[in-house]
DNA sequence: TCAAAAGTGTTCGGCTTACACCCATGT
DNA sequence: ACATGGGTGTAAGCCGAACACTTTTGA
């Protein structure tokens, strides 16, 4: 027999919430982290992310990704926009919500819920200082080991969900140069999604979409016949999704 | 000319979030919570979701969803579960975690963190009992008005993603049943999904992809040719997937 | 002249779409 | 007998997959 709907009180709810914000969270111990999944590329080579050493106990020696407490003043979705600047000194970085992770035992110190964020780059654009070398440090996604926290799965996935919206949405643009060839970007699809697609068929399928540019520009400093440079053009895929045209590869 | 990459101090990051876990709660007044966009169906209607009438300041007279704080001795996932079970009595419901909202304003009270689940059920399992029937009430996606705090963004986004989960997954059967018709299943899709489907397509369709039982019972109690009735074959449905057929729709 | 990658069309099969009539049941 | 939805097959078009050779450049 289905039991019937309970619902809280109505004199009971407001007052606890109310009480929470003032006293309930010395009782909590909780904190609102954020983590940050930076993806790298750099053409001809393989997907990798950003990892930190980590030192704190039971997890030294091992790497981390770049995370930081949200501050009390901030809107969560602005957290990893400051992280980015503070930390890399980048701004207008692409990056979305993944998930959020909050088991109560996933931090050592305590009870720290965090949200996890991916986000694209090109590896050139974070120059890491040489005597951070040791701290600081791209790692092919197939070479991640054992990473600390529950950092494991929170970049499974985020890179789970990175392919998901790579073949749905054009934002592989953001791990080139502004500037790219069709083979750099067939070479990014296949690195990433660990797939292999066929040239003539991707072409095809590029042309069709008509969101590219062809920038008038060839290849420099290459030992073999050199490709016409191409460009994203964010304008163009807007008309094409409004007339209907889905991108999908 | 790019900045270099800024390590936050190998000393400073652990004291940081120690200092965190015993006091910054305080100075953050920040507190976690879980809202749950419960989705019901009844075969041949609308799809609906589970409203309660909130009563607290300036949102007084409007419509929200289920939610509550998080304990501070659960996993978050575990949250909406014990929602469930004790606000509606429900046990073995489907649900996913959609997106975390925190925008420092979305709460009157305070900073209120929340993470949005939305949930999958037959309207009938959830009988509301009749002194609660103007506080908790089912309503028409197409009529839900405005709803208290940023809960109409939550419901757009997590109607969004059940679309989109619905068509790479077969999660629907959550919303029927245990025995359905195939005509009940494909209304089913036309009406989450706004679309309309072609009956003889349809048929086809399922019957390819061979996740469906046969239960060997016809509707009953029905003004004319009584239909076969079907249930969802789940380890069916695994098997179709190691052999790498992919649910689409 | 050689090496290396750029660039380019066509065919085939499978899936999706569109479409109309007879059947079984209850009243 | 009639009204109501249940149940079924076929043809056309589109899209994705497979596949090989010529061209251009630098060394």
């Amino acid at each position: 027999m289905p039991l019937s709907f309970k619902n809280i009180p109505p004199t009971k709810r407001p007052e606890n919430i109310n009480i929470s914000l003032s006293s309930i969270n010395e009782e909590y111990k909780c904190a609102m982290s954020v983590d940050c999944v930076i993806f790298g590329y750099d053409a001809e080579e393989e997907l990798k992310v950003l990892l930190l050493a980590c030192n704190m106990t039971p997890y030294d020696g091992l790497w981390s990704l770049l995370g930081d407490l949200i501050q009390p003043n901030e809107d969560l979705d602005h957290a990893p926009k400051r992280i980015f600047k503070e930390r890399a000194g980048l701004e207008n970085v692409y990056y979305e919500q993944v998930k959020t992770f909050g088991d109560i035992s996933r931090h050592p110190l305590g009870r720290v819920i965090s949200t996890a964020y991916y986000s694209l780059v090109q590896i050139s654009s974070i120059p890491i200082s040489s005597h951070l070398k040791d701290r600081v440090r791209w790692k092919s996604i197939s070479e991640v080991g054992q990473l600390a926290f529950d950092h494991n799965q929170i970049l499974d996935e985020s890179l789970q969900r990175l392919r998901q919206r790579l073949r749905e949405a054009p934002i592989g643009f953001d791990l080139l140069p502004d500037k790219f060839t069709l083979a750099q970007l067939q070479t990014l699809y296949e690195v990433v999604l660990d797939i292999e697609l066929d040239k003539r068929n991707f072409r095809r399928k590029l042309k069709s979409l008509d969101i590219l540019e062809d920038v008038g520009e060839y290849q420099k400093e290459v030992h073999h016949r050199p490709a016409r440079l191409f460009r994203f053009n964010k304008a163009r895929y807007r008309e094409q999704r409004q007339r209907g045209l889905k991108f999908e590869l």
